[in-house]
DNA sequence: CAGTGGTCTAGACCACGGG
DNA sequence: CCGTGGTCTAGACCACTGG
């Protein structure tokens, strides 16, 4: 999609939606399918300001010259995946940290309270190539150029999470121009506004197994302590995998929650 | 499979399909979920059997005497719920084996195949009050009866998992009515068609532990071996919960997988 | 109160599947 | 070919929110 630079002016306030965004879509799809992909590009661009209302549906409806239950599935599917939120009465909005809630979860010692992102140093980033798990789950070829990144998790001064995040260099490529100290805690909207890159859903696989050498210095423990190891393979709306990623920590104090549906 | 009622006769063949069907719903909701709550029941009765269309749209709308597009919407809220499918140009179809999906996840030792489902015995059931966990999670009062369940899992003749699973007894005083010998290894069929309670999500809590000397027993393990235990509460479609469900495991050749959305 | 999203209708046309 | 579900329209009416 758009990748865009790390050092462009921040977007117009006033969004400009004409009924030729719709060109920009794939033509095979379904109309509601087309408004839904030109309506996220919008929200990832930021055209409407977090907690700030979207134009009435028929309002956009009659923009995009469609009619209003078309409009109304479309808007449906971006509140399914989590990108809007609407409110009988007073609107439509952009729903803010949403990455919090569903596609984040954490390690939580028994004490902490639960809430707030913990905050996060990058050890290293380097391109090479992936390891064996990573590339088969990004489906990569055994020697695709990759960006690797090294970062440990803390709350407060202690660190609970080293993690190992894998990203195909080709989709990722504007996210080296980032320099580290500018990454905060959280990465997705990163990928979203340097590299137009959406996550959509996610696959974690968890098992148990003991720290290594490596992991024991990094999280401040025992060689052969309990650790929990939570793999996590994150995927775009077409389906295609976007990013990998282990997290381990200590196995005392873990909690993990999960809502099935 | 599909473990009835012990003594019931077995369903018509043709459903009852009536417009007074409607009656028996909440006349608060609006007519969509009435609809989908009436399609639920007749499914959750095998009024269609499970790869056999059910009548067309049309026929439905006019059966009920809503439009297409109500009818329309109460279908498509079934097979996001995972009891229908339906198929362009053939027809809708009541699912099959649907709780092997989404609401059932396992502890999987190496080597096994990763398919089928598990055998298991029971080894207590009994009616009590629940302890502190449980009736917390179920919103019951202190003293409220509740029925008890002890279940022992295996693959072969190893035991990996080990459940305790409470039910609220007002809800499920008709599950006491099925002998202990003929449960099979899946239960949530048997709460949908002995006591009409079925389970639209569910929350999982995963915690690291070590074995207790009962748990050890169970699982033929040392005390203190370290176990991943598992805390399941069950809601229905009103939200209000229906079981909660602990089990534990041995955590080397612990697996868990989730998808996040 | 005016404006918003939520429900429901009635119908047209299209795309797919199987006989 | 016919019957199925999928898309799209145009509009009426309701229920909620906020000033």
């Amino acid at each position: 999609m758009q990748p865009r630079a790390a050092h462009t002016a921040p977007m117009p306030s006033i969004p400009a939606i004409s009924p030729a965004d719709l060109d920009q879509t794939d033509h095979r799809l379904p109309l509601y399918a087309r408004l839904r992909d030109v309506l996220t590009r919008h929200i990832a661009g930021g055209a409407w300001p977090p907690g700030e209302a979207l134009p009435a549906e028929s309002a956009l409806a009659s923009a995009y010259g469609v009619s209003v239950g078309t409009m109304r599935k479309a808007l449906q599917q971006l509140v399914d995946e989590g990108l809007l939120e609407r409110r009988h009465g007073s609107g439509t909005f952009v729903r803010r940290a949403q990455f919090d809630k569903s596609l984040f979860r954490f390690f939580r010692h028994a004490g902490d309270t639960g809430s707030g992102i913990p905050a996060s140093r990058i050890l290293r980033r380097e391109v090479t190539t992936a390891g064996e798990a990573p590339e088969a789950a990004l489906g990569l070829p055994a020697d695709a150029p990759v960006i690797r990144l090294q970062r440990l998790r803390f709350w407060g001064d202690e660190p609970f999470l080293a993690e190992d995040i894998v990203l195909p260099h080709d989709r990722f490529s504007a996210f080296l121009d980032i320099p580290v100290e500018e990454l905060g805690p959280l990465l997705y909207p990163v990928y979203e506004q340097a590299c137009g890159q959406v996550v959509a859903r996610a696959e974690e696989l968890l098992t148990v197994g003991a720290a290594d050498a490596v992991v024991a210095r990094l999280l401040r423990c025992r060689t052969g302590t309990p650790i929990v190891s939570i793999e996590r393979t994150a995927f775009a709306h077409d389906g295609s995998a976007l990013e990998w990623r282990r997290s381990r920590g200590r196995a005392d104090g873990f909690t993990y929650r999960v809502e099935i549906r």
